[in-house]
DNA sequence: AAGCAATCCCCCAAATTGGGGGATTTTTAT
DNA sequence: ATAAAAATCCCCCAATTTGGGGGATTGCTT
């Protein structure tokens, strides 16, 4: 089911910096270099007409950035694995990445064998990321655990957001569509909007959903 | 900003077992034993009287589960967190777990120092887990990378579930209200769906959105 | 005893929704 | 170059939904 060598590519402007990359997986007998690209253009071309297992990924590139071209890799090859290699830790930028499909996110002032390594837990199944990036993502799983909102009310809005009509939600939850409606006047007062929409909005970015 | 030393706590079942994580914490000035809680409710009753730093938690407990148990947690005392050791390696379980506030997620299995370095990275602002669930973490970031859905089409019915009207919608695109009804019928018509819930549901579970 | 949560009821007007018919222009792909 | 797909806009219409107003009851917790 698996390989019995890695063929690993690396999009990333700085010639030297890939480089010593390059040198390190030379002498491990689990990879095969496929080069270097400093145009993503170019990598994904080499994508499209060669099996790359993993893909070293730079954010700041030429005419496309490395997490849009993150998403063209994974359209063009699912299987391919991303790791992206880069000076930024911004949240943002690390959530876009694993939203676009990478599999990891390491900074380039990590020790250097963690890039090695970091390949290594590729190929296990694992997903290399600093203490620091993995916080950040466990984190944004959490709920605000001093909602406003009662256990019923949250279970309403949470359909609410789902798309979901007062009837619907009544005939689920097995109440009249009254209590729907009550509860939702409730859940209105409480976070002090007007609307379904504000109230998704307010909802889910107070974490309370 | 920090301790100087960390106030740990177990909640767990099995008396052999942390036995074994006490003595280990024991010889780490980092660290006080606050003690094992076999019953959640006890500990609970503990957290709340001392300032607890960091629990150690089984999911498998009398009268309440883990995950619940770290839901309370979180609920009395915000700052603390909450590390799972369990056998279960589910990924429901992970992501209840996560959910409801651990910040981390080990299993017993792992080998005997893997505990005191979760500890150590929790206090450094980690997050310790298992590659394999990292990855699993990870993955639950990932969008479907072939979509029927066109990325205007897309944008549409991501604003559809964040509950905004069609006029809404239309606004923020500065396009007319036909416009968006005509995405909307397109999108119907290539999720094979005949409603806003619907297509929702169906976008989600596809990981279109 | 007071407060909150959860349940249900009525009234009402404005807005939304989903379905049916189209059409045009621009972009993309072959 | 030509066809397909995407994005834009328009009309009609009936059923449903929504949000606001006014209540009320039961049960639990404190």
């Amino acid at each position: 089911m698996k390989n019995d060598t890695y063929h690993v590519i690396m999009i990333e402007d700085n010639e030297t910096f890939s480089l010593g990359i390059e040198n390190l997986l030379k002498h491990n007998p689990l990879f095969t270099w496929g080069g270097r690209f400093s145009n993503p253009k170019n990598g994904l071309a080499y994508i499209a007409k060669h099996k790359v297992d993993i893909v070293l990924m730079d954010i700041n590139l030429p005419e496309m950035n490395g997490i849009e071209a993150t998403g063209k890799v994974k359209s063009i090859s699912p299987e391919t694995d991303v790791v992206i290699v880069t000076i930024f830790e911004n949240s943002h930028k690390v959530f876009d990445a694993l939203c676009a499909g990478a599999s990891g996110y390491i900074t380039k002032n990590s020790p250097v064998g963690r890039i090695e390594q970091s390949l290594m837990e590729i190929i296990q199944g694992g997903s290399p990321m600093s203490s620091h990036i993995a916080r950040m993502v466990v984190d944004s799983f959490q709920m605000n655990h001093s909602s406003p909102l009662s256990e019923r009310e949250t279970t309403v809005l949470k359909s609410l957001s789902d798309g979901k009509t007062y009837s619907m939600i009544a005939d689920e939850l097995f109440i009249s569509k009254e209590t729907v409606k009550s509860h939702i006047k409730q859940i209105y007062s409480k976070l002090e909007v007007h609307s379904k929409s504000e109230a998704i909005a307010k909802a889910k970015d107070k974490k309370y959903l």
